[in-house]
DNA sequence: GATGAATGAGCCTTCATTCAT
DNA sequence: GATGAATGAAGGCTCATTCAT
């Protein structure tokens, strides 16, 4: 029962499934972004990573343009993912679930060095490619909304003077925010912040936002 | 007194000084990573954005790497200066000093499109490139140093039951996630946040973790 | 009676015979010649054509460069074979001969769009790829040779006072000439030659040297 | 008066002007095209050959593509100069003309071996490269043209019983055919055809067709 | 026999840097 | 100081060839 039948496409035989080459590519792509950033990635780099051929990339992605499309459709989707199963819990009440989606953002399965790392990237490049902001924008409108919708909730029935969209936004930035601190101190040390330390901010505003429904 | 002292180091002369042409070069660098972001800045863009030409770079800078470094520099020590000023305001109180530090990173000065533009660019490539890291932090620690030293005493003067590193990190985050908000909407348009909102988000965190120094 | 002995060497069946394979490449080859030119012919477009793998391709010829040789080795013989039959028509005056040689280059059997613009595909990669010359050569020598002796006896059997070897050359470099032509108005349209007008102008020319053998 | 004073701007000249680098890098074209075929040319051969880095291309002409169809335009400008020039020799017959035009196609300017392999290379990679057929075709209609009044009024003035477009047609693809004859010597031997054997082809068959106006 | 994913050498192109003018 | 043509290393892409299936 506990047996894990591995399927006969795995990423090291000769011949791969298509998705599972794509993945194995779309991860060493993210490993590397998150090694030496985004102007410095080589599909060389990507590759070698993968333990693979330069000519496979051309071949499965038709482009580095469009491996690198790839990586961030998988990211965004990847996230979005997280927050929308985050809600599916069922019984849990509004406030639970605006916790729920908040923190999650720091969950073990999108919360790692090389993903924050490889997000923060393609943030510094949406200048001049357009296609990157298309890619998140449909997510992200459905991540605001519904965190709006929690907020707007939460507002009428603890009867708080907020208003809605800022609440919203403001912890949505923060946590933006938080992910970038915890992506600098990945690198360095002095005065970055933790993992831990960026929940306990989030969970402070939830607190501070929210007193009735929320204590520290 | 007819003499105009300007004369001989305006931008355009051919002869301009070279503290003067290095500026001139750094705005350029500015405009170049608002429109095309990090990894598609070349120094030719670069030189004809400054209606100079490409030989003078390496001339003033020795080398991109160090323009860009230049660069960075250059942002860190303005934001720096902006809200180290702001706090030389005389007779302001602790919770006015806050609020003046805080939201101050949307004044004019630095607040510019092409400066958010080109702040997200840098950040997206600490990875791998450690000097980025260095030229900000002595910069960053004072600023995280300052902020929270003003937290720690509203919070005593308030007797508020909050951990003043944890209000600090939740300031400085939400500012540095609202300019990525705002950096976002700068290039598309739904659901994306204006400076107005984001100063409004900022000052609801403000007076929702200290209402006794602070009303919306 | 009943059994179709063609059914194994049919081009769509799995296993076709190594000479039908090799036919059914060298077909795609001529195809593809026509379509992309030499310089951008592959052997994927080549596989594609023949609506077989990329593999089979080095498994039947080796390599490319083979592929091609056996394309033009090809396209000579079948020259060859061309006007070499129209010669072993029995009882035909050499006046005749000569004219079945020289205008049999129009045939339909060799003279298509596709062949034609494989041949000049190949003229042009001659430079460099003494191969290809010698392909042809032993082919044209005797082509040469069959049309120089026509030359001669219809010279010396009409009086003409004519060197047989520039009659020879004349004819042979206008044959040239013309397919080259019509290759040309394949493309496009303006001013360019058709097939009945290159029929024309070899009958003028045979008329015009040897008036006597000739009308037009 | 026969002190030839060299420019200032001397192909060895660290800086060359425009016009002049530009003609160096065609005429590199022509041998590398000539050495080794237009498929096995690389930019690398190219500037190689020209005593210049292989960056200098681009900058110069932008791409490969680009710096073959100027070389195309360079040979079909030369060659439409040639009989253009050399039917501006006041007080020749319409018969003199003729042959000037017909035979000034192996003038020592433009009959080199380099230019002629050239020109087959090219016209071998026609097919699915319509620019190149538009280069040439202003230039040929006008020669086409031209050709086509010499032999009209040839005829008239002679009473010939000869259509002139075939007339013309034959002159023209005679021509072609011995240029790709005599092409073909260049690299092998047996039974190729010499310029001078080419001419005395030409001259025939003027002869031929105008018994009246030209004599071998 | 046949397939097509995988490999990797080779080529075009870009671009930071140099240096003669 | 300033210019911009020239250089050449580095990187993305193509494609002939291989080989596990």
């Amino acid at each position: 029962m506990t047996a894990v039948t591995e399927t006969a496409t795995s990423p090291s035989s000769r011949k791969a499934s298509r998705p599972v080459r794509r993945q194995q590519l779309i991860d060493a792509t993210i490993a590397v972004l998150a090694r030496k950033g985004y102007s410095a990635l080589t599909v060389a780099d990507v590759a070698k990573t993968a333990g693979l051929s330069v000519g496979i990339i051309n071949f499965h992605f038709e482009s580095k343009e469009k491996l690198l499309a790839a990586c961030l459709s998988h990211l965004a989707e990847e996230y979005y993912r997280n927050w929308h199963d985050a809600l599916a819990v069922p019984g849990a009440s509004v406030a639970e679930r605006l916790q729920l989606i908040v923190l999650g953002d720091f969950n073990d399965k999108i919360f790692t060095p090389d993903k924050l790392a490889a997000w923060i990237a393609f943030w510094g490049e949406t200048q001049g490619r357009p296609i990157y902001v298309e890619i998140c924008s449909a997510y992200d409108d459905a991540r605001t909304r519904a965190v709006n919708d929690l907020c707007e909730k939460i507002i009428k029935d603890g009867g708080y003077k907020l208003v809605p969209g800022t609440v919203m936004r403001a912890l949505e930035s923060l946590g933006d925010g938080l992910w970038l601190g915890v992506a600098a101190g990945n690198s360095q040390a002095k005065f970055t912040i933790t993992a831990s330390q960026a929940r306990q901010a989030l969970q402070a505003m939830l607190v501070s936002f929210f007193p009735k429904h929320f204590q520290s």
